[in-house]
DNA sequence: CCGACTATTGCGAATGGTTCGCAATTATGC
DNA sequence: GCATAATTGCGAACCATTCGCAATAGTCGG
């Protein structure tokens, strides 16, 4: 809790209860959720502002973005890794991540995002 | 011309007027393009064929696909390939993809989509 | 602890990319 | 050519996401 709240303040922004409620499910989440999804299962937070909260910790690199089918997901960032998701039923693992980011010399404060597809064991 | 034929028809689809004028299009893209960027520059085909030749070269992995901002969009898949882009100015370069999709073993037809965001030199 | 100053929220409507349903059209194999 | 199935065009519907603004709630100095 307080790791969130110094990192928020550093940007010069609030720990608010929506933003908590968003960061408790992403904590508790062992998948990624779209903002719609986490919205229904946040109670007493307006729509609105589970996106806002979404947004702000995507961008302070607390959260990553992964787009599934239309949809955006989210999931937390640390410990870095990606996902590998079958494209019949959904299934979906953790793959760990072996990229190195200093490849990229001209750019600075890189950072990024792999998904994997494919056909699982039992859709294949 | 014969290429995408071919491929078209061992999927059982048939080479078509709109499906011609988008994969042309993408063949003359130097960069990604959304669907609507597309749509506009191709006259004489309805939106919804246009969006319906990009899911079926998707799904023939013909075309990549990248999310950028809240937007698809689309380019050939070959030769294999990423991108960079400056999350700042829009600014974007290609990557060469180095990625070994033979880690995956459970996995079927394994196919992946990596975006990298940074800051460019003019932005840093 | 109090007030003031900002950041943030909630709300409901608007936005805008994408998809749908169906009749009319077109490519392909015989 | 013809039959047949795939595909298109159209316009409305969808639905995730965003907006504008007044009301609210953290935070910080005193």
């Amino acid at each position: 809790m307080e790791k969130l709240k110094e990192r928020l303040a550093r940007a010069g922004h609030k720990l608010t209860g929506p933003r908590w409620a968003v960061w408790q499910k992403l904590i508790a989440a062992k998948q990624p959720f779209s903002a719609q999804a986490l919205y229904q299962q946040i109670k007493g937070v307006n729509r609105a502002s589970v996106y806002r909260a979404l947004h702000l910790l995507e961008e302070l690199d607390l959260v990553n973005v992964e787009v599934i089918g239309q949809e955006k997901h989210y999931c937390l960032a640390a410990p870095a890794h990606h996902h590998i998701i079958c494209r019949n039923c959904g299934y979906l693992e953790k793959v760990e991540c072996t990229h190195d980011l200093g490849r990229f010399p001209h750019f600075s404060q890189v950072s990024h995002q792999l998904t994997l597809t494919g056909l699982c064991p039992k859709c294949r």
